[in-house]
DNA sequence: AATGAATGAGAGTTCATTCAT
DNA sequence: TATGAATGAACTCTCATTCAT
């Protein structure tokens, strides 16, 4: 029985030390991310993520091997209740459209509870501001504008559905910028033609066979 | 006579000293976007883009008042032919739809022929270190796959049309991807309920409001 | 009796501590002999020490007041045994000059079983590379094969004996060099010139009143 | 003319930088030496170089690759004009033992006259602690003492020639520190016997074949 | 206009040492 | 006695920017 107890106060040290390091290292997480929000990724320093959880900068490295690393886990930690939740909804018994429209729905306002973090994330300070602040305002507007107009001619000419056309230019060229980045991480992406007409596919007339009945009616 | 002379040897001193600054800042930006390609962002260095530009340091601040201007105005102007053309397109007399899928095939194109570029710029090194290869690979993928087996099951129900699920899976997710990062920049977003349920009805559903005849056929 | 029995165990205890205390303290200089040989001096720190001793850092501050302490105890701990044997055959009763003799064997000997370790404590690596790799390299060699062209000479002209020339050379100046550095370390050297000239006489004539008749016969 | 006073101008100014830029790099080396001298070589940080010379710390970087580079070049030039004596020495028409005898005077009048510098180079403040004061003193001068006894014991019994017996001593057992440490650093090193028997043979009997006449007089 | 040496703040990282447990 | 997380000063090196020429 002494023995016992001692194996127990062994494991309740253990067990404490664990505990504590546990939280050091998610001190210092939280604070990446902190910084992250606040400062951008040129802004991420060791500096500030020392000062921000309140270790000394040393200690940085007593649990992580290096920046890349907190930078890593920070991210790692802040997207896997996302993840977690999108499978979960599409390995449901849900039917298929429920599901994506579901995914859409969760993806979204994620995005929108963790703007500042995410919108740093994405696009670093010095991006952000070259480019979002800058290009978007002059070039972007101007042809997302041209492409609501065309949309609206679609929609006068009874082409297209009546559909807020400003907010469907939006859509459809992010859409584009979409798909275009990602056959440049592709290491080797379709023929262009064929994600083309893939795109235009789904942007024209969607995935699916029809519209359910209870929209037909209307 | 003598005083036109002097004019027009100003005029001419001016003219010259304008092309040749036009040059030199062209080349300046032209070297910019080297260093870009093959550095990354965080490589972007002024010592880089002098040595490439095959000027000095200090000229650097001759023409530009610091790093950020170099890096906006570079790719300022290296997206100015693209929205040139697509501007063009969209101005054109073609129909809606076939303008909009023209401007789904130049932008995938222009994406194509300048992706090591393009790859750099949106994503730095470290990002695409960090996120493309790790994030992606091992989260992404999964939700990829996941998305791919709820399309199948669209299909195999005739939910959905007989399109290639993986693909279709990425364009999706990428649809969110790219709504979601648009609603960060925007500084009034729409309510996120609007915003899913018309970015799943145009995946769904398109916008077009029946398929061209010729495809009826098939 | 009681007392006995008590006074008895603190005694066992304390000589078991002794002896647990001699073992970890031996396992660290051990392990700091280890880090040395693979890691040269720049390398040797207390967590590669502790590491390879299989104690945490802490521990070597219970056994040792600094790293300094520790590089003394190992170097001291390694060199003993050659110093032991030395010293016991300079105590024997052989001839002087077997003695000699026998030492410049033993202590080569001793150097070529411990090289790594050795040339490590000797030239660290930091130096080693600096200096052994390159200013040897460059004008070392050109000393050596100058002073070897000189020996030539000499046993050319009959001056001196039929000796390979290049290993003179470098015995030649590697005897200066230990004189030189060795009155880096006198407090009150010797005159240059009297030094000067007792490194001559030695190594022209050496220390020996004549050959032995042996080898006077061949 | 005025074409070649421009092309004078442009020559002085090139000429004028270049005097100026090898002014600062061989101040960067200077310092580097003061410091070394005075702080060791884990004494010699970029700081203290920086402000020794009297420039910024960036500065160093502007001259010298990196601290490796500065170190080099510092041995590198304060070596340069021994080396050039000793070559100069060996290449005159002296007869060869008195170039040898040369060369030993100019080799120890050099490290005399350099001896804080050449101290710190050879032997860092680590070693020069752990070795030289504590090694040398303890273990170092018991077996000098051994051998001056052994020596004495051989000129007492007409073996060896009546020189002072604890200086032979010293360079004895430097010369043999000398070739052991020699064979450290030779990538094919002799086989020791030959090592050692041509090591004795130099201190026992030299590498002449007879003493001068001179010599033989007294 | 062009140069490039000089700057200096600040980056990431290391590591001997301390101390509460 | 043994631990190992925490420290913080010190390290090498980078780089946007300035300025005398």
């Amino acid at each position: 029985m002494q023995f016992y107890r001692v194996d127990e106060m062994a494991d309740k040290k253990h067990e404490r030390k664990k505990v504590l390091e546990t939280f050091t290292k998610q001190d210092i997480m939280d604070a990446a991310i902190q910084v992250l929000t606040h400062h951008g990724i040129q802004g991420l320093t060791m500096d500030r993520v020392a000062k921000e959880a309140g270790v000394a900068k040393g200690t940085l490295y007593v649990h992580f091997k290096n920046k890349e690393q907190i930078l890593k886990s920070a991210v790692e930690s802040s997207f896997a209740p996302l993840v977690e939740e999108l499978s979960n909804l599409l390995d449901s018994d849900l039917s298929p459209d429920k599901k994506l429209e579901g995914f859409t729905s969760r993806y979204l306002e994620y995005f929108d509870a963790h703007s500042d973090f995410l919108r740093v994330l994405l696009y670093d300070r010095q991006q952000a501001h070259a480019q979002s602040r800058r290009y978007r305002t002059n070039r972007y507007w101007t042809l997302v504008e041209k492409i609501a107009k065309v949309v609206e001619d679609g929609i006068r000419s009874s082409l297209f559905q009546p559909l807020d056309p400003s907010r469907i230019a939006v859509i459809f060229i992010e859409t584009n910028v979409a798909v275009a980045i990602h056959r440049l991480w592709s290491k080797s992406p379709e023929q262009i033609e064929d994600d083309a007409a893939l795109v235009s596919e789904m942007l024209l007339y969607g995935i699916a066979t029809s519209r359910p009945q209870d929209e037909m009616k209307l």
